[in-house]
RNA sequence: GGGGCCGUAGCUCAAUUGGUUAGAGUACCGGACUGUCGAUCCGGAUGUUGAGGGUUCGAGUCCCUUCGGCCUCGCCA
């Protein structure tokens, strides 16, 4: 070894073809198994674990995750002393020269590649160094920069500039809540975080990139999820010249090369699209799971003439939806009316459910169908046998629609309706343009307000802007949303009607947007794009349920990090150089002091 | 802001209906051992039961408050 100590090999990517080979390794000792007369450790890097042997007893102590360098000879291992489990278990490293380059605290949870009791995720968060270096996070975190790389590499094959946008921009009060920071050179004033590059992006149109693309920081101040991290990461892209299908080819061959190189899985192209009013008739929800069927059937033809008061009511207001899951008895009676309960208050409605077994119905909701409306039931539902069923009727159909959407989800995860390994991409498209805003009046946009209407629908724009169709589209793979983006406006005029069809008006457009609408007066292509949650595709892609398990330093629910225990107070002369005075905590006075 | 689950040794968990000195595995410390590979064997030490209050003869267990973590509704153009 020389006086550094440096490696010359890594650990797992020794071979029974080194044998002989004179070799530096540098790495954590992962395990230690001292027999007196010979010692045998596990040392790994990056790479991987090599087994390494002292004949001697090592002079110094040595203990799990230690930093050393070991320099000695690989040596194919005795015969039967191999060991299949892994990739160097042919060959171990005779080890002549030790050095400790540090010591370890005994670590809070064991890091080793074998350790199966996960430690839980307060006490992983407040050691995230050391939970980045177990084998499950340094491969996350490897994967997330493969997709890094392969987004790169193909947008810059396809013509795309990396452009970088700024963080310190202006609020845009539009949409989620945004992370302020003040301005100390101007007292009073503020910059926010960007919600996402969206104006920055159009403007780079605007400005004659034809193709831009960023992988970049988000920041929303909204409540956090597994899905949801106040700071994400975007992969950003707007192409000029272009129409919806081109957004989506481009986006189908991305996701094409991601899924082959990292799970080598041929996505049948092009991925198929769906419009948000089939998915929500269909699937009661505009993020569709596709992986599993069990669709929302509409009953109203077939409950018109129901016995039963409820069903004949609900099927009169258009609102009486079946929906059958192969459940094979899986369910307790109690479970099922539990589920079926749930769904009921949330749409409003009543509930009946029933089996299929033997090609008979059973069940409480059974008797509703005799005759001649049980077949007409299996068919429309398409009860098999070892089928459960369950029909809600009354309320109003968007909200029964998105309640029986809601226990379909809960159904197939709780029945294990997705096959695992299975990925259903679908995109969603032909949105509406606004929704109506249920505690201002009036309308906001769905996607964003500057996402353009449907030519044909132009003239609605003020007569009727609840029916206008947007330019919009999401990709959606296993019921979770990867991204959206749509076609924008890049008339000025068209702009501020959309603006004033949600209630801002030329003035406060002015104020707000004043420099996009500028910008748009001055040559603005047609364009359009989308924006890919880099941390939901890298979810995806290496099966985690939560984006934090790829994220190197993720915050908690509550939006703090467990590590560096930010967010923290600042301190007076911080507030005062900033112009910032904080009000009292608010609560009950503290009470007088003394006496 | 609402609903739900959780918090016991460094870690993962147990502890009967409210009842003796809160246990186990692992990690840790000491010892033995020349072929292990999550080594084994012998021995040892380890607790503010998240915190505070209450009920009770007696609280890990019941009640209230509070802190923290997770899931979820609202929210997230």
């Amino acid at each position: 070894m020389g006086p550094d100590g440096k490696r010359t090999h890594h650990c797992g990517l020794l071979r029974a073809e080194h044998a002989g080979a004179k070799v530096t390794l540098n790495g954590w000792l992962e395990t230690i198994r001292d027999h007196g007369g010979v010692v045998f450790g596990s040392l790994r890097d990056r790479s991987g674990i090599v087994q390494i042997v002292f004949k001697e007893p090592p002079r110094e102590p040595l203990r799990p995750e230690y930093v050393i360098a070991v320099a000695g000879e690989v040596r194919l291992r005795p015969e039967g002393m191999r060991n299949p489990d892994l990739p160097t278990g042919a060959v171990e490293v005779a080890v002549r020269e030790l050095a400790v380059l540090n010591p370890s605290r005994p670590p809070p949870f064991e890091v080793a590649s074998f350790a199966q009791e996960e430690p839980n995720e307060e006490v992983r968060l407040r050691h995230r160094f050391l939970d980045l270096r177990r084998p499950r996070m340094q491969r996350n975190i490897a994967v997330r920069h493969r997709i890094s790389q392969l987004v790169r590499r193909y947008l810059d094959e396809q013509g795309f500039l990396e452009i970088e946008t700024p963080f310190l921009t202006r609020s845009t009060p539009e949409g989620a809540r945004d992370f302020l920071v003040p301005c100390r050179l101007n007292p009073g004033t503020f910059y926010a975080l960007p919600q996402s590059p969206q104006l920055f992006k159009q403007l780079l149109m605007v400005a004659g990139f034809e193709k831009y693309f960023q992988i970049v920081r988000c920041f929303r101040d909204e409540d956090l999820r597994a899905d949801r991290q106040p700071d994400f990461t975007q992969i950003d892209i707007e192409m000029s010249f272009i129409d919806e299908t081109d957004v989506r080819r481009l986006i189908d061959g991305m996701l094409h090369l991601l899924f082959k190189s990292i799970l080598a899985i041929e996505l049948p192209l092009p991925i198929p699209a769906i419009t948000y009013d089939e998915a929500m008739a269909r699937y009661g929800c505009d993020r569709p799971d596709l992986r599993f069927g069990a669709p929302l059937t509409d009953l109203c033809a077939l409950l018109a003439d129901s016995e039963v008061p409820f069903l004949r009511e609900g099927a009169a207001r258009g609102a009486a939806i079946g929906l059958a899951v192969p459940e094979k008895g899986a369910f307790t009676r109690a479970r099922i009316e539990e589920l079926a309960t749930a769904a009921a208050t949330d749409g409003g409605a009543g509930f009946v459910w029933l089996r299929r077994a033997a090609g008979a119905l059973s069940g409480p909701g059974a008797k509703a169908f005799k005759g001649a409306r049980e077949g007409a039931l299996v068919e429309a539902l398409g009860l098999a046998d070892g089928d459960l069923a369950f029909i809600l009727a009354g309320g109003n159909s968007p909200a029964l629609r998105a309640a029986c959407g809601a226990l379909r989800t809960r159904l197939g995860r709780e029945l294990g309706l997705a096959p695992a390994g299975k990925f259903a991409p679908t995109w969603v498209v032909d949105f509406p343009l606004f929704q109506r805003d249920e505690e201002r009046g009036g309308f906001t946009a769905v996607h964003h307000p500057f996402t353009a209407p449907r030519e044909e629908d132009l003239e609605l724009l003020e007569r009727d802007p609840a029916r206008v169709k947007a330019r919009a589209y999401d990709i959606v793979v296993n019921g979770v949303e990867i991204g959206g983006g749509s076609i924008r406006m890049h008339r000025r005029e068209v702009q501020e009607a959309a603006f004033k069809a949600i209630d801002i008006g030329p003035e406060e457009a002015r104020a707000r947007f004043g420099f996009l609408l500028e910008g748009l007066s001055y040559g603005a292509p047609p364009h359009g794009g989308i924006a890919l949650g880099l941390d939901r595709l890298a979810a995806l892609l290496t099966g985690e349920t939560s984006i934090r398990e790829v994220i190197a330093f993720p915050k908690t629910q509550r939006g703090s990090c467990l590590l560096t225990e930010a967010p923290a107070p600042v301190s007076d002369a911080q507030l005062m150089e900033l112009g910032i005075a904080l009000k009292p905590p608010p609560g009950p006075a503290a009470p007088v002091s003394g006496s």
